[in-house]
RNA sequence: CGGGAUGUGGCGCAGCCUGGUAGCGCACCUGCUUUGGGAGCAGGGGGUCGGGAGUUCGAAUCUCCCCAUCCCGACCA
């Protein structure tokens, strides 16, 4: 029994300056958690007892589906890191420090390394597979930007499973059983939560998805078809691509005057208010036209490129979307001194002619999907003032290649049905991905086949935030009162509170009650405290957010006592005698 | 890394412009009263004012440098 006269606790009637989410804001106030460090967080005893129930029906969820639970350092040599480059490619993401013998060190961001190592240590055989080994562990990643409490921490806790399979069909089997674990683990949390098309991001590898609980304070943002079962984070999205149009019959290409219309807004107004720029199909739009964006690409060596990318003139370049694409190199504004080191770019009338590895300024071109054969195009003839109109793909100009990299708007056509689609924010709570054989390859892993032959596994990686999972129910489980949990996660179930003068007959009979619950087997918060009001214990339970809150009162006189749902709010007056079986009645 | 803001007791803030005994609310301690919606009165404890250098008889306050935190962007599970 928790006793709120002794409990490590204290509310805050004010919110913290610094917490804008509502998580963070409630669960600093309810006094679970204490900020620390920059992108640090103390657990109280409450928020602890959240954590680890949090953590427990994860484990559970796991063991169920078969998989073992190993445990490794957070502090590894960078050897094996090196080995796969990633202690170059991670960047400054990566915690990095040296041992007394200077020698390099890490504080792990993920395990995929570890856990390969592992298995070469102690297996050989196709006999061994298919293996499911995960780990509860505390990672580090030194995050640009901490930010919203522990939804993006520097410190955070993570389940990482791995998979490890002789063959593909068994890595695909692999990764349905994590799928299936996840939806009834996230289920069994009470988050919900939207399975979307993903990215594999720096860890490499095929198939991927993610687990996004659609919060509006998420940092995600992804797609969903209005009326198929489409999901996928926006850097995941591919466009449908419209099909050839025969070159016959075009017209042709032809150079335009167009002064001082460096924007596509000044470029399609010029087009519309001269005569001569007229067509059969009506007014120009900013769709008709294709702009051209350089952007510098650093790769992971140090070495740096420049690059062309060619998009719709009606949509931006989404830089999250062209970052996605380019990984692992990282992407760098094209500033003043690169166009100046690059005369064949005329700023803001930059055409296809400049560009490609064939074209005048050498720059690889790479260009929306929507730009196919027989689409034509307003855009830059690299001379300033002057633009071409339709300029035809697959006959005046032709890229290096296609890339993914204009913004999705809301009501493009979905890739599947072609109906609109919508777009959301999410919090990224798992992420499951079939790796292959890239870290087995890179760290020598090998086992005998049937016959013999050694024979390289193909790994899956499967990871769910569990710190920020509390945060998550924090996020979707709040009122203006404060937190309300899902009782699996709650730190209690019987939030009880004493309201009535000390001496009266209300705190002997809560103490029976106390005792009574517990017997019952129910997990209890008692508000014991003396001399504080019952103001003060009525905001206390709203605030923490225990799911039922019983109140032995005035009505005590009469043998009832008031039982209140917190999240509902429904409160009944229940006999004193009656209420372990009015509460075993609802959980 | 760019833009903006802020650093004053555990939390929320004022004081700074115009230099002169460090203040308010909450929380905490003592006493009395109060007890169904963040009680009242009285008394009390706790702060190198982010750090350093400078200007000055005197700096929370002015100047310079640094650091940290938050927000937006960049980046990123």
């Amino acid at each position: 029994m928790l006793r709120m006269s002794n409990l490590f606790l204290r509310t805050l009637r004010d919110d913290p300056s610094d917490a804008e989410v509502a998580s963070h804001r409630l669960l600093v106030r309810a006094g679970y958690i204490r900020r620390a460090a920059p992108g640090g967080f103390t657990w109280l005893p409450l928020g602890w007892i959240v954590y680890r129930n949090v953590e427990r029906i994860i484990r559970e969820e796991m063991d169920a589906a078969g998989f073992q639970e190993v445990h490794f350092p957070a502090l590894l040599p960078k050897e094996p890191y090196e080995a796969t480059n990633r202690w170059v490619e991670y960047g400054d993401n990566l915690f990095r420090l040296k041992d007394r013998h200077g020698n390099d060190f890490l504080l792990a961001p993920t395990h995929e390394e570890m856990f390969t190592l592992l298995v070469k240590g102690l297996y050989g055989s196709y006999k061994d597979l298919p293996l499911h080994i995960y780990q509860i562990q505390t990672k580090y990643r030194d995050e640009a930007r901490p930010r919203a409490g522990l939804l993006r921490g520097r410190e955070f806790v993570m389940k990482d499973s791995y998979s490890f399979d002789i063959d593909d069909e068994s890595l695909d089997r692999s990764y349905h059983l994590h799928r299936d674990a996840y939806i009834k683990t996230f289920e069994r949390l009470g988050l919900p939560t939207v399975i979307v098309s993903a990215m594999s991001g720096a860890m490499g590898g095929s198939a991927s998805e993610e687990f996004l609980a659609p919060i509006d304070v998420g940092e995600d943002t992804f797609v969903r078809c209005s009326s198929c079962d489409y999901a996928a984070n926006t850097e995941a999205v591919n466009v449908p691509v419209p099909d050839p149009i025969p070159l016959d019959g075009l017209p042709a290409a032809q150079v335009a005057d167009t002064p001082k219309t460096p924007t596509i807004q000044t470029l399609v107004d010029h087009l519309n208010a001269h005569a001569e720029f007229n067509r059969p199909e009506g007014d120009w739009t900013a769709a008709d036209t294709m702009k051209n964006v350089i952007v510098k690409l650093r790769h992971p060596d140090g070495t740096t490129e420049a690059l062309a990318v060619g998009v719709p003139g009606d949509r931006e370049v989404d830089e999250k979307r062209l970052g996605a694409h380019v990984e692992p190199a990282v992407l760098e504004p094209f500033g003043e001194t690169d166009f100046a080191a690059n005369p064949a770019l005329v700023k803001g009338y930059i055409g296809p002619g400049a560009l490609g590895t064939t074209g005048t300024s050498g720059i690889r071109f790479l260009v929306d999907p929507r730009i196919v054969e027989g689409t034509r195009w307003v855009t830059g003839a690299n001379e300033p003032g002057k633009h071409v109109v339709d300029l035809a793909y697959g006959r005046d100009f032709t890229a290096d290649g296609v890339i993914e990299a204009a913004e999705v708007l809301a009501g493009d056509e979905c890739p599947n049905c072609g109906s609109p689609v919508e777009i959301r924010r999410g919090i990224e709570m798992g992420h499951i991905f079939k790796l292959g054989r890239k870290y087995a390859e890179s760290l020598g892993l090998s086992v005998q086949d049937e016959a013999g032959k050694q024979v390289t596994p193909t790994m899956g990686s499967y990871g769910i935030g569990v710190s920020r999972a509390v945060a998550a129910l924090a996020e979707t489980n709040n009122d203006e009162y404060g937190l309300c949990w899902p009782r699996e996660v709650a730190p209690a179930d019987v939030h009880l509170v004493i309201a009535g003068k000390e001496g009266g007959p209300q705190r002997p009979a809560a103490e029976q009650l106390a005792t009574e619950l517990e017997a019952a087997g129910l997990r209890v918060l008692f508000d014991d405290r003396e001399g504080v009001s019952p103001g003060v214990r009525f905001k206390d339970a709203e605030l923490i957010g225990v799911p039922t809150i019983v109140v032995v009162g005035r009505g005590i006189t009469d043998g009832l006592v008031e039982v209140k749902d917190r999240k509902s709010g429904e409160r009944v007056d229940v006999p004193i005698g009656d209420v372990v079986d009015h509460l075993h009645a609802q959980t």
